[in-house]
RNA sequence: GCUCCGAUAGCUCAAUGGUAGAGCAGCUGACUCUUAAUCAGUAGGUUGUAGGUUCGAGUCCUACUCGGAGCACCA
């Protein structure tokens, strides 16, 4: 880019560089020792102490105030901010020509000792200054003003395309969006430490896979050129744990990425995170236990994050309630759901809003009329139990109730947030489910997955009755941080590109 | 994929079909405890892209691009 296709704000910062350059300043530097963030820093001058003593904080000039000879910046690091004074008279002469080319925005070394400012704000008293990255594009930061303790903020960075896009910037500027993804991190830690802690083991699982399995939905398709073979980015991580508890690794978990080739909107992403764990000689009983445990901790860990407003972050009486999906649904309808034929059903969904109701199978009338008549008013976190086994063709039979399977899914605030079963380790009921599974696919249903002959095989040296759950990550964080949007709480959601 | 809404200065936003503006940021100057600092001055634009209507288009029409909301899809 020649300097011609510059706007004047850029062609400013550049004009700016080059003083600095040209008076010797390195305005690029390798590296700075800071002895404290910056709020450590505050933290050594206690209330009613008016000087502290000398500290070396680094960061970015998020404000600044300049009175002529003297100046107030605030810093901002990755623990807060902490406010800068500069005076003309406290620094050597070349210091304070640097100083005059900043801009809010730069990234800068300040060293000096601390004080409290007339008003009683903690601040150091700048002796020393060194720029460590001149900023050649303004960042957008906003005005703010303290109001009853309330931060205002005035003509922000508020477009959501450009925050999406410019993800950096949006983090730069907004410290609650970084308090979101510090939350997003202590959670999944927590999660980690859990399972830990019980004995599972984290394992890695192929992204790339000869078939797709675990779950219904269209997959992403690639192409491996020297084997010359299509390969497909996983839709769920099931099959291959499954192997591995075949394997003799009794407790495994995976915390990875699943892709599902789906429109995109507040709640779908194409890639998102996936947590699954598998326990053997447990049921899906047991894993409603560890789920409202896990869902606890996972909560604890957000609420406990800085700058997460913990009263937003619900809390949960244990344990969750508990509903059986067909008298749930029975309830919903007004009769025995068992007992209706397909015309009545196809009459009955189109009565709740269901659409092209007579162009769906049996099982997904069924379930477009759970969805539309309980999922939606399931608001605090509720266990909804045993699954027609046509929806389920990875879970075990009910014990004594034919046509059902042992599967729970969670709901809260009408989104699903975990699905479990006591998984299928019958490897003949198994082939025959995949087989159901084909027909489906060779009818035209993209969705329906084929036969996986090499996890039959697995399953038929002896698969240990086993446990397992999916808590979709990005979804439990949004229902934990009240965020309303999957953006939210992605780094980098995906966009088209500019 | 469908419907509606939107795109104007670095950011946030104005502008009956009739000379494209403001605040902040920037630049120049004043100011040695400020905090949306203040004050004075100044500069900054192919109005998302391409066509069309019109004496004249930021504004009206068409198509396209990107985004938002909703719908569809997503067990």
């Amino acid at each position: 880019m020649n300097n011609e296709e510059l706007s004047q704000v850029l062609l400013d910062r550049r004009a700016s560089l080059d003083r600095l350059v040209a008076n010797g300043v390195a305005p690029f530097a390798y590296a700075y020792e800071r002895t404290h963030l910056t709020a450590d820093a505050r933290a050594l001058l206690p209330d009613g102490t008016d000087a502290g003593p000398a500290v070396r904080i680094a960061g970015r000039f998020v404000s600044l105030r300049s009175k002529g000879k003297t100046a107030f910046a605030h810093v901002s690091d990755a623990s807060g901010r902490l406010q800068a004074y500069f005076r003309k008279d406290d620094m050597a002469a070349d210091q304070w020509a640097v100083f005059e080319e900043l801009h809010v925005g730069d990234i800068v070394g300040v060293a000096g000792t601390l004080m409290r400012t007339r008003t009683g704000e903690v601040t150091v008293q700048c002796t020393e200054l060194t720029l460590l990255a001149k900023t050649l594009r303004p960042l957008p930061f906003a005005k703010e003003q303290v109001v009853d303790g309330e931060t205002r903020r005035y003509s922000g960075f508020a477009d959501p395309e450009q925050r999406y896009r410019q993800r950096y910037a949006d983090l730069a500027v907004h410290p609650e969006v970084r308090a979101n993804f510090y939350a997003r991190a202590r959670m999944t830690s927590a999660i980690r430490g859990f399972l830990d802690g019980l004995g599972y083991l984290e394992v890695e699982t192929p992204v790339l896979q000869p078939l797709y399995g675990g779950a219904a939905a269209r997959p992403f398709t690639t192409h491996h050129n020297a084997l010359d073979m299509p390969l497909y980015l996983r839709i769920a991580d099931e099959l291959y744990l499954k192997r591995l508890i075949v394997g003799g690794f009794d407790r495994v978990y995976e915390i990875g990425h699943d892709f599902r080739n789906e429109g995109i909107d507040r709640t779908h992403n194409p890639e998102f995170t996936m947590l699954e764990f598998y326990e053997s000689f447990a049921d899906y009983t047991v894993m409603m236990d560890r789920v409202e445990q896990l869902i606890v901790a996972a909560a604890d860990a957000v609420r406990s994050t800085p700058g997460i407003d913990a009263a937003t972050v619900p809390t949960f009486a244990t344990p969750f309630r508990r509903i059986e999906w067909v008298p749930s649904l029975s309830a919903g309808l007004g009769r025995d759901v068992m007992s209706m034929i397909d015309a009545d059903l196809v009459t009955a969904a189109m009565e709740h809003g269901v659409e092209k109701p007579n162009t769906l199978s049996r099982p997904k009338l069924m379930d477009e009329l759970f969805q539309a008549l309980v999922e939606r008013t399931i608001t605090t976190p509720t266990f909804v139990l045993d699954y027609p086994v046509e929806l389920s063709p990875l879970a075990k039979p009910k014990r004594g109730m034919p046509g059902l399977t042992e599967r729970f899914e969670l709901f809260a605030e009408g989104r699903e947030m975990a699905n479990a079963f006591s998984e299928l380790n019958d490897p003949i009921d198994q082939r025959q489910r995949f087989e159901a599974q084909a027909r489906l696919k060779a009818a035209g249903d993209d969705e329906a997955t084929g036969v996986d002959e090499d996890y039959l095989r697995a399953m038929e040296y002896g698969m240990p009755p086993t446990g397992g759950v999916g808590i979709g990550i990005d979804r439990l964080l949004m229902y934990l941080t009240g965020t309303q949007h999957i953006r939210d709480v992605i780094l980098f959601p995906a966009m088209r590109p500019e």
